[in-house]
DNA sequence: TCTGGGGTCCTAGGACCC
DNA sequence: TCTGGGGTCCTAGGACCC
C-alpha cells in the first residue's frame, strides 16, 4: 500500500507585527503598522487590529493613517525578525526531517507517514501549533493537504491561528471554496483577462480546456490554470530556493535628477551587492540597473561583459555606463535599482584570464573589510564614507 | 489611494552558430 | 543566389508572491 503524502503549510500570523508585541506588551490589542515613515512607504506588516479598519500589506502607508489614525506605525527590525524565524523552524524540524522554508515566515513539512509519532494530521497539527506557541508565543496557522499547493492555500483558508485540512478527494471543493480571486498564483491582471473572457469562478475556468487556455495564456499559464482549478499542485514550490539573483532598490522621498546623487547611490548600492554576494560566496555574469520615472514607467537595462564580475569597484563602473546609456541629467528619478544576475558558486573568476586584472586588488581589499565588518569593526571603504555623508534622502539605506 | 523592496519565473525578439 | 530549422544566449519587460 502507498504512504498517503500529507503536507504541512505553515504561515505565521502578523508576523512582524507579532513579533513587535512579543518585545513590547504596551502594543498587544493595539493597531500596529510595520513600515517605514517617509511619505511614499507602504506596510509591510498590519495587526489584526488594524485589518478591521481596511489596512493589508503593500497600501500605502499615509493611506493606511487615513483609515486608522490611531495606528503605531513600527519601523521594521528585519534581524529580529530573522531570529524569531530561526526560532520557529527549529521547532518545526522537530516534527520533520523534510522542512522546506519558502519565506522568512513560511515553511512547508512533508508530514507523510508520521502517524505513530504525532497521531492524525489534524492532531498533529494541533500539537505543532501548541508548541511554537508555548516556545516562542507566537500563533501560526497550518493548512494541510495532499500536495503543497493545496496547504498553501489550506493555511490561508483559515487564519490566523487557523487549522485547515483538505483531504483527498476535496481538493475541487476546497479550490472552489477559495474561489478564483484568491487562487495562488493568480494575480490582478490575470483576473482581469480571465473576466474578459466571462469567467469569473473556479467552476467557469473548468469548462476550459487546455488548449484554449494556453492559447489564450501562453503554455506555462495555461498550464498552471487548467491544474489549479482542479486543485492539482501546478508543480510550484518544487525546487529548492537558490539564489539567481542578488539586488537592491530605493525609492527617494523626493525624485533624484543629478548625477552626482545617482551614482552616490550606485556607489553604495554597487558595495552592498557585492558584500551580499562575497557572503554568500556567490559571483555574478551580469550587472542590471532599474529605473522609475516620477509617472511610474520603469525600465531595465542589462550588460554581461566577457569577464566575470567580482568587485564592488566593477559593479560600479557598469551601473555608471548603464545609467548613461538610458538617462540625461535633469530627468527626475523615483526609485533607482541595482542587480548582479546570472549568479553562480565560487570566489574565482570563470576564466583564469586575468592575471593583471585591475579589479583583483579591489576585490581582494573588498573581502578585507567585509571580514572587518562582520567582526562588527565599522569599517566602510573610504570613498564609500565620504560620499555617504552627502547621500539623498531615501527610504532606508541598508548600510545605514 | 498614488503606489516598498526582495525575489522568481515567463515571454518574445534578435543574434549567432551549425 | 537565396534560404530552413534548431539550439543557445542575451535583453527587456511584465506578472506574481511575501
Amino acid at each position: 500500500m502507498r504512504m498517503e503524502t500529507v503536507i504541512f503549510h505553515v504561515d505565521m500570523d502578523a508576523f512582524y507585527a507579532s513579533v513587535e508585541v512579543l518585545d513590547n506588551p504596551d502594543y498587544q490589542g493595539k493597531c500596529l503598522l510595520i513600515g517605514g515613515m517617509s511619505k511614499r512607504s507602504v506596510v509591510a506588516t498590519a495587526s489584526y487590529e488594524a485589518r478591521v479598519f481596511g489596512v493589508h500589506s503593500a497600501m500605502p502607508m499615509a493611506q493606511a493613517l487615513r483609515l486608522c489614525p490611531q495606528a503605531v506605525v513600527v519601523k521594521p527590525r528585519m534581524q529580529r525578525y530573522s531570529e524569531m524565524s530561526k526560532q520557529v523552524m527549529e521547532i518545526l524540524k522537530t516534527f520533520s526531517s523534510d522542512v522546506h522554508q519558502i519565506s522568512i515566515d513560511e515553511a512547508f513539512l512533508d508530514m507523510s507517514g508520521t502517524f505513530r509519532l504525532f497521531g492524525l494530521p489534524r492532531e498533529a497539527g494541533k500539537l505543532l501549533k501548541e508548541k511554537v506557541n508555548k516556545e516562542t508565543g507566537l500563533t501560526i496557522s497550518v493548512g494541510i493537504g495532499p500536495s503543497r499547493f493545496i496547504a498553501k492555500m489550506a493555511s490561508d483558508y483559515d487564519k490566523p491561528d487557523g487549522l485547515c485540512r483538505v483531504s483527498i478527494g476535496k481538493e475541487i471543493a476546497f479550490i472552489d471554496a477559495v474561489g478564483l480571486k484568491k487562487l495562488w498564483g493568480v494575480g490582478k491582471v490575470t483576473q482581469q483577462v480571465l473576466a474578459k473572457h466571462h469567467i469569473t469562478s473556479t467552476q467557469e475556468l473548468r469548462t476550459y480546456s487546455e488548449q484554449t487556455l494556453q492559447a489564450l495564456f501562453g503554455r506555462s499559464m495555461g498550464q498552471f490554470l487548467y491544474l489549479a482549478c482542479r486543485g492539482v499542485d501546478p508543480g510550484i514550490f518544487k525546487e529548492e530556493a537558490k539564489s539567481h539573483s542578488i539586488s537592491t532598490e530605493t525609492t527617494f522621498a523626493e525624485d533624484v535628477c543629478t548625477t552626482e546623487a545617482l551614482e552616490q547611490t550606485l556607489l553604495w548600492m554597487s558595495h552592498d551587492v557585492m558584500f551580499r554576494a562575497l557572503e554568500e560566496k556567490q559571483m555574478g555574469r551580469t550587472v542590471g540597473l532599474k529605473l522609475r520615472f516620477p509617472d511610474f514607467t520603469t525600465l531595465t537595462v542589462q550588460v554581461t561583459p566577457q569577464s566575470t564580475i567580482y568587485s564592488a569597484e566593477q559593479i560600479f563602473q557598469y551601473a555608471k555606463t548603464l545609467l548613461l546609456q538610458k538617462w540625461s541629467e535633469g530627468k527626475p528619478v523615483r526609485l533607482i535599482g541595482l542587480g548582479m544576475y546570472q549568479l553562480y558558486s565560487g570566489e574565482r573568476p570563470l576564466q583564469e584570464e586575468l592575471f593583471q586584472d585591475p579589479y583583483e586588488k579591489k576585490r581582494k581589499l573588498e573581502q578585507v573589510v567585509l571580514k572587518l565588518h562582520k567582526e562588527g569593526k565599522q569599517v566602510v571603504k573610504a570613498t564609500n564614507l565620504e560620499r555617504k555623508s552627502e547621500m539623498p534622502d531615501t527610504n532606508g539605506s541598508p548600510l545605514a
